[in-house]
This record gives C-alpha cells, sequence and structure tokens, in this order.
RNA sequence: GCCGGAGUGGCGGAAAGGCAGACGCACGGGACUUAAAAUCCCGGGGGAGCUCGCUCCCGUGUGGGUUCAAAUCCCACCUCCGGCACCA
C-alpha cells in the first residue's frame, strides 16, 4: 500500500479533469443564493510570491465553503497588468511591455492552477487588453462629462528617478513609494479627479461598513482628514482682496498677534513691500530648491520672514503683521494661517524665535497664566478672556458665538476643511491606458466620441524616460482630426493612473466580454456587492479608497445599485521570513514553486492557513511545512487503510454506546468547530481540530479491534474528514473522496452538519474549586443541575478534608464547567 | 506628537470572564530496523517537597482595580509593530 501521498500525479490528474468538467464555471442565474468572493487581483510581475499563496488560499477556502454551503459562488481573477515594471524592463531588458506583461500573465496563471484554486478563468480579465481599457475609457468620460474630470496646471509631485508625476498617495515619506527617491516639486498641466466632491460621503458612509476593519476605517478617516472651523476674513488695508484663513479655533481669534502665508500664495507678490522684496524672492527660491522631504522632516526649525505688510484683524481692527514661513502648506485649507501664540504649541514657538508678543485669550479654570512665564501653549479649555464681547465665556461655546458673530458681519462663516485632495491622474508614461481626449485649436479640449474608444495604445514606441509620456514621439498616435470640426488635432499624451483600472474591475468580472457597455446591469445587480475581499492591508487607503468613490459616482449616475462595493473586507497579514518581511535585498525569499514542486499544493496551502491567523503576520517555517506534509501523508494512510473494512455506503447504528459512539461525538463536534472557525477565518484553528480528529481516528483504531466497530460510524467520520479538508487542500480531498466510492466532486458536496444530540456526553468531569484555585474534579451527570454539583463537589474526600474547620461564605456551580467554593 | 494593533512555554500559536499553554514545530525517551530514514507510542511552563503517586507555591509585558473567578473587563505605565504627521 502506498503509505506516501503522491501529490505530483494526484494534483495533476484533478487539476486537468477539473478543467475539463468546468468544475467552477458559475452561471449568472442559478437560482441559487449569491456569494462574491474576491481577492486583490495580482500585477503581474513575473511568478507569485508568498504573499499571493497566502492571499489566494484563504479565498479560496472560502469560495469553496461558500459553495458546499449552496450559494452561487463567483470566483474570479484577472490582472491588473498596466504599470510602471513593464517599462522598466522594456528599458532594461529591450523587451516590449506588452509582451512582457502577457509572458507573465501566462505564466502566473499557470502557477494559480498549479495551487489549486478554484476560478471561473472564462471570466478572466486583464487591465492592458483594448476590450477592458476601452471601458476604463469610457469610464473617464463619464467622469468628464459629469464635471467631476479636469485639468489644471498644478504643483505637483515628481519622482526625477522614475521621470513621473505622484498622486499624493503615492508619496511616502516625502519620497517616492515605488524606488524611496525624494520627491520634488513641478508644476506641470494634468487630469484630476474630484474625489473631493465625495469626501464627505466617503467619510460617513464608513459607518455603514461593520464589515471592515476598524483599522482600515480609521486610516481612511485619517487620510479624508474632516475637521470643522471657520473661514475668517482678514482685510489688508490699501487692498481690494483681503487675507482668508481656516482655522479649527475661532475662539482664540482675539489672541492672533500675526499672520502667516505659504511662500507659494498668489498675495506674496502684490504685498510684500518694496524694500523687503528681495529678502522675500530669496526666501522664497530657498524654499522652492527644497525638496518635499527636507521640508516637512520632523520637526525642522520653523522659519520665517516679514514681509513688511499688515492685515487688519477683523474682531478688533488691530494692526497684524504678514509673514511667509515654510511651514505653511498651500495645499491645505487656504494657504495661509492666524498666528495664536499662546494656544497654538507651532505658532508659540514662531512667536518666541521672532519676538512677537504672545496674548493670552483663554485662561483655565484653576490657575493664571502669564505670557511672560509660558514654556509652552495651553490649548485646553477655558474661559474667555481679553475678548471684548466674549470675556467669561466658556470657549467650546465661544467657537460657535464668535462664529455666528462673524457670519452676521460678512466676516466669515462656518467651513468644514478636508485633507483629502483631488486625485491627480494624470502619467507621462507608455503602458497605461491612454487618456481619451483631443486637443483641437478651435474647439480646445475635446472628449474622444465612445464609438472611436478604445484608443489604442501604439505598439511601436520608443521606451527613454524623458520626463514626457513616450506617446509624444509617436505621430501616428499624436495626430489626429478633431472629432468635432475635423481639423488638425493632438491627442493627449498622458496616460491614466493605474488605480484608475482597479477601480472598476469588480464589475467587470460579472460581464467581463459584453460590448455594448462597461458591465451588464443585470448581472451587476445579481453580484454586486461583493460579499468578502480580501487582501493586504497595504490597499486600505489607496485602492479601497480610490473604488469606493467610483462606486459612488456610478450609482450617482445610475450605472450601478449599490453604494459600497464591498460588503465585508478582510486585510491578511504579511509573510515574514526570520522576522522580516520577505525581499531581495534582504535574502530572505522562500518561492512558492520551490515549496510547491518540493511538498505539493495542498501542503503549502495548508501551513499557510495554519500557520497563523489570517490578520496576522506569518512567519514562515520551513520545519512547519514539512509539519503539514507530515500531516497530509498521516491522513492519506488514515483514509486507505480503512478503506477495506469500510464497505458500502453505511449509516451509523442506531443508539451506539461506548467507542462507536464517542467516535461520533468526536466527528460531530469537529463538524461544529471547523464550520464556526471557517465564518470567523480562523482558518488556523480549524486546521487544528481537523488534525484532532485524526488523531482521534487513529487512537479509535489503535484500541477498538475492528470486530467492536461501527463501520458506518467509522465511514462518518472518515468521510467528515475528508469534506472538511477539502477546502484547504483540495486535490488530497478529492482523490480520497472517489476512494471512498463516491462518484461525484467532493467539491460539490454539501457542506456536513452536525447532530447536536450527538455532541451531548452523559457525564462530565467538573472542576472543583476553593477559593478559585482548582483542588479537585468530580465526574457528574451532564444534566445536573448547579445544586446536584455542589452536592457531589462536597461529598468528595478530599474537598471535605480540605473544608474542614472552614466557614462556607458561598458557592457557584456553573452547569457542566466548575463549582466554585468561597471559605473564610 | 496624534490614531490604531500587539505583548502568553525554546518557537508558531490556542483559550469569545470559568482547568492557561489546544494543535503544530523543535527537543527528550521508547518501539520497529543489522543500521538509518520513514512510521508508531510516551513525555516536556518554572520552582519546591516526597512514601514516586501525588501535593504545594509561582506563572499570560509592569503596577493597581473590579469579580466567587481575569490572558480576557477597567485605570496607569513600559516595550514592539503599523498608519498619519508643520493639517492651521
Amino acid at each position: 500500500m502506498e503509505d506516501r501521498y503522491p501529490f505530483a500525479d494526484v494534483e495533476q490528474k484533478w487539476q486537468e479533469r477539473w478543467e475539463q468538467q468546468g468544475l467552477y464555471t458559475v452561471e449568472d442565474f442559478d437560482g441559487r443564493p449569491k456569494y462574491y468572493c474576491l481577492e486583490m487581483f495580482p500585477y503581474p510581475s513575473g511568478r507569485l510570491h508568498m504573499g499571493h499563496v497566502r492571499n489566494y488560499a484563504i479565498g479560496d477556502v472560502v469560495a469553496r465553503y461558500k459553495t458546499m454551503q449552496g450559494f452561487a459562488v463567483l470566483h474570479p481573477m484577472g490582472w491588473d497588468a498596466f504599470g510602471l515594471p513593464a517599462e522598466n524592463a522594456a528599458i532594461k531588458h529591450g523587451i516590449h511591455p506588452r509582451d512582457w506583461t502577457w509572458e507573465n500573465i501566462a505564466f502566473m496563471r499557470r502557477q494559480l492552477q498549479q495551487l489549486g484554486a478554484s476560478y471561473d478563468w472564462r471570466r478572466e480579465i486583464a487591465t492592458c487588453h483594448p476590450g477592458y481599457y476601452r471601458w476604463t475609457q469610457w469610464l473617464f468620460l463619464q467622469f468628464f462629462h459629469h464635471g467631476l474630470a479636469y485639468k489644471k496646471k498644478a504643483p505637483v509631485n515628481w519622482c526625477p528617478s522614475c521621470a513621473t508625476v505622484l498622486a499624493n498617495e503615492q508619496v511616502v515619506g516625502g519620497a517616492c513609494e515605488r524606488c524611496k527617491t525624494p520627491v520634488t516639486r513641478r508644476e506641470l498641466e494634468q487630469w484630476f479627479l474630484k474625489i473631493t466632491a465625495y469626501s464627505q460621503r466617503l467619510l460617513e458612509d464608513l459607518a455603514k461598513l461593520p464589515g471592515w476593519p476598524e483599522k482600515v476605517k480609521v486610516m481612511q478617516e485619517n487620510w479624508i482628514g474632516r475637521s470643522e472651523g471657520a473661514l475668517v476674513h482678514f482685510p489688508v488695508p490699501g487692498h481690494d482682496e483681503g487675507i482668508s484663513v481656516f482655522t479649527t479655533r475661532p475662539d482664540t481669534l482675539y489672541g492672533v498677534t500675526y499672520m502667516v502665508l505659504a511662500p507659494e500664495h498668489p498675495l506674496v507678490e502684490k504685498l510684500t513691500a518694496p524694500e523687503q522684496k528681495d529678502a522675500v524672492a530669496e526666501f522664497i527660491a530657498r524654499a522652492r530648491d527644497l525638496s518635499e522631504l527636507s521640508r516637512t522632516a520632523a520637526e525642522a526649525e520653523k522659519s520665517g520672514l516679514f514681509i513688511g505688510a499688515y492685515c487688519e484683524n477683523p474682531l478688533t481692527g488691530e494692526r497684524v503683521p504678514i509673514f511667509i514661513a515654510d511651514y505653511v502648506l498651500m495645499e491645505y485649507g487656504t494657504g495661509a494661517v492666524m498666528g495664536v501664540p499662546a494656544h497654538d504649541q507651532r505658532d508659540f514657538e514662531f512667536a518666541r524665535k521672532y519676538g512677537l508678543p504672545i496674548r493670552v485669550v483663554i485662561q483655565p479654570r484653576d490657575r493664571e497664566l502669564e505670557p511672560e512665564t509660558m514654556t509652552g501653549a495651553y490649548v485646553d479649555e477655558g474661559i474667555l478672556v481679553n475678548s471684548g464681547p466674549f470675556n467669561g465665556m466658556d470657549n467650546l461655546a465661544a467657537i460657535r458665538a464668535i462664529t455666528a458673530y462673524l457670519e452676521e458681519r460678512g466676516w466669515g462663516e462656518y467651513q468644514v476643511n478636508y485633507r483629502l485632495r483631488d486625485w491627480l491622474i494624470s502619467r507621462q508614461r507608455y503602458w497605461g491606458a491612454p487618456i481619451p481626449i483631443v486637443y483641437c485649436d478651435r474647439c480646445g479640449t475635446v472628449p474622444v466620441p465612445e464609438k472611436d474608444l478604445p484608443v489604442v495604445l501604439p505598439y511601436d514606441v520608443a521606451f527613454k524616460p524623458t520626463g514626457q509620456s513616450p506617446l509624444k514621439d509617436c505621430p501616428e498616435f499624436v495626430n489626429v482630426a478633431c472629432p468635432r470640426c475635423g481639423a488638425p488635432a493632438c491627442r493627449e499624451t498622458d496616460t491614466m493612473d493605474t488605480f484608475i483600472c482597479s477601480s472598476w474591475y469588480y464589475f467587470r468580472y460579472t460581464s467581463p466580454r459584453e460590448e455594448n457597455g462597461p458591465w451588464d446591469r443585470a448581472k451587476v445587480d445579481r453580484w454586486l456587492p461583493v460579499d468578502q475581499y480580501i487582501g493586504g492591508v497595504e490597499h486600505a487607503i489607496l485602492h479601497l479608497l480610490y473604488s469606493r468613490f467610483f462606486t459612488k459616482f456610478l450609482y450617482d449616475i445610475g450605472l450601478v445599485g449599490c453604494e459600497e462595493p464591498f460588503t465585508n473586507l478582510l486585510t491578511q497579514g504579511m509573510v515574514l521570513k526570520d522576522g522580516a518581511k520577505m525581499s531581495k535585498s534582504k535574502g530572505n525569499i522562500v518561492s512558492p514553486e520551490e515549496i510547491m514542486a518540493k511538498y505539493g499544493a495542498d501542503t503549502t496551502r495548508l501551513f499557510i492557513l495554519f500557520a497563523a491567523p489570517p490578520e496576522r503576520d506569518l512567519e514562515w517555517s520551513d520545519q512547519g511545512v514539512e509539519g503539514c506534509a507530515r500531516f497530509l501523508n498521516r491522513v492519506w494512510r488514515l483514509v486507505n487503510g480503512l478503506l477495506p473494512e469500510l464497505g458500502e455506503e453505511a449509516a451509523p447504528g442506531e443508539n451506539l454506546v461506548g467507542v462507536n459512539r464517542e467516535l461520533r461525538r468526536l466527528t460531530h463536534q469537529t463538524i461544529k468547530k471547523v464550520t464556526e472557525d471557517i465564518e470567523r477565518f480562523q482558518f488556523n484553528t480549524a486546521v487544528s481540530a481537523i488534525m484532532e480528529l485524526v488523531n482521534g481516528v487513529y487512537q479509535f483504531c489503535d484500541r477498538v479491534p475492528p470486530v467492536d466497530r461501527d463501520p458506518g460510524a467509522v465511514r462518518e467520520a472518515v468521510e467528515a474528514l475528508v469534506v472538511l479538508l477539502a477546502p484547504f487542500a483540495p486535490h488530497i480531498g478529492e482523490e480520497l473522496w472517489w476512494r471512498l466510492g463516491h462518484q461525484e466532486s467532493v467539491h460539490r458536496q454539501a457542506w456536513p452538519k452536525y447532530n447536536p444530540a450527538l455532541l451531548v456526553q452523559e457525564r462530565v468531569t467538573v472542576v472543583v474549586q476553593i477559593n478559585g484555585k482548582v483542588r479537585g474534579r468530580v465526574m457528574v451527570p451532564a444534566s445536573a443541575t448547579p445544586e446536584e454539583m455542589q452536592e457531589e463537589a462536597l461529598r468528595e474526600p478530599r474537598i471535605r478534608q480540605l473544608l474542614a474547620g472552614k466557614t462556607m461564605v458561598k458557592v457557584v456551580a456553573v452547569p457542566g464547567r466548575l463549582v466554585n467554593v468561597v471559605v473564610k
């Protein structure tokens, strides 16, 4: 008999058969309730890494489990196929991005099939396919027609190494997310999507997502960064235009002793006094040269410069000196900040450095602040002083009162401000979806008509990171007749940020080959929203926020019926080796190919699911993998060894007692545990429970001679084992299922149900505690009442001995668990 | 600085207020074998006592609290990880 599971043969055999049978194809309308299980699609970088394996192993368990529960499960896979690495490969290795990408896709698709993942490959999509990006372009035009795609000249984050613009989201700590080069600033004409129009809804609707991890919701909340306050207008004597500032603390308005503008603020040039012009110009030049990194670097000294001009505090008519300082950001608020040194730490430091007055306008209730002796700003609550008509008012009340006062006089208004900025989508790159816009001298900016989509990427293009799109050097692409007037015109040569492509792919899976629109509405309504989305936490902000934005927009224009795309979200942890993320530079990469070649897909999957709960980081262990291989061999031997005595289908005997009854109890207990654990995504403990079942059946066989075994009870245990294991280790599950005499895939079986009556034990051991410490245990009938348990516990000689001479204060008895005797 | 999350044996981890350490890895002992591998069985939190069966004490980052009972709940603190960060 084979004593080793021949994984290579078994895996290949079943993968071929599953494909022939179309085991994983799902029809759109088949009467079953739907379940949409989605894993984040990969960038086709070349080959799978362990993070992918983890992601797709988790998704596969969920998809198989839900299928066995009777759902029609949509479980698709595709490729986030546009992006920079393809172009870098072109530059480095002289291979065309398109060819490179399609080769990678072919290789990685093969790897996913080898993993045994249950995808409906008929629904495969790739964002770089014209049949897909045609609709990416079409969706861009919908944004355009609704005024949510616009072009403006803007200071942008520029990566000198990648020679491209980066979205704010792609700048991490002042450096390029991809290559870590410090980001600099440039002024360019760029396309934007107006995500800020959805700030409030993106924030509010987080409350409608109870199935998302708190962590992710908080990260999005911080990213959107809502703050409430007032917009206050400070007139500048001698000028028509005043300075507007946003403040969250209008209650401190009487404490303003200076004003600061961002160096880029348009008013700086107009307001600067003649004698300060040179100094200001020098200051601005220095600020511009500083990269974003050093400018925002930690607690850098705040430097500023008086521009020789004054504005007026609208509440007091007081003269307020105007500074420029690089700590004020043009991108946030109005690019101007009022300085209240007494009640803002940053302003306090700035005022001390430049000798500006500090005026206390909020006094704490328990002491008196003196500007001369203060060592820091007072930012807590208190009572207003030095604040004209508002003296004596509680500062929280004063926020509202002063805002109302400003509004009455037209000096300001209540305002909500967001940190979120519009989404810059232009990329000066080749390998992306072309922005479907034509520039005509006569007609201006003209959208490409829908009938002319897709705007196809030309194949013959030179790849040089020049800072402008390689498409600029491609006359066949650039030169086009204006769609409106027919005159010679030029195409937009920038391509779209790849995050656009991945913001709507989950809709496309429902109708992947649809030609009359981005999707078939009935199919989107059938499948969406995604019931379970699974992927890395690194997408907590970017991808997930953009996808939510797209969905809300599409809902508003009537193209989809849901406002949130992903009902439940599981963010998996990283795969670590020696405590660190696997990376080339650390040389700690474990390749899935090698592991799968050595141990097979089932062992690889099993280990990765068993080693840690899915949300936590997972420490790779070669010995742990070895242990999982050993376990599958153990299952293999157990089931094959029992085959001869199992015979035909047989129901477990009625009213079994003793060991056979105990075996049935173990079987049903395991079904219960595994079901509950999968429901809450505790795959590691689900696998443990299956291991315990295997250990239990081995022990049963060891202790009970064949004549005493109930064949039905044994068959029940073995079949439960195989069926419960199947979502985790689909190949060995299938093979053993057929060996057990079945003629239909294990993956089409109904998920087993446990019988509660069989879980009940006649007698249970309960712990007896004295003052909370375990001092003994007694056997009682499972149905024993607290009183009976107490009686039984107090009859126990050892307990009586320990209680001798003590006064019993009270006794707590928890049925089936314990008796606790409290004594003095 | 602000916001999250986590700290449990040699290791990965388990315990949804009720026997801390399931399951697995590593380790030790035994069986099988000429031998090894594979496999199977048994044993492991720390300390102390002893009639060798068991008994007692201490143990879930630290200190306090709630409770008959706390890894779990509350308060304070320490450490590590993640996110945001001159946000006005």
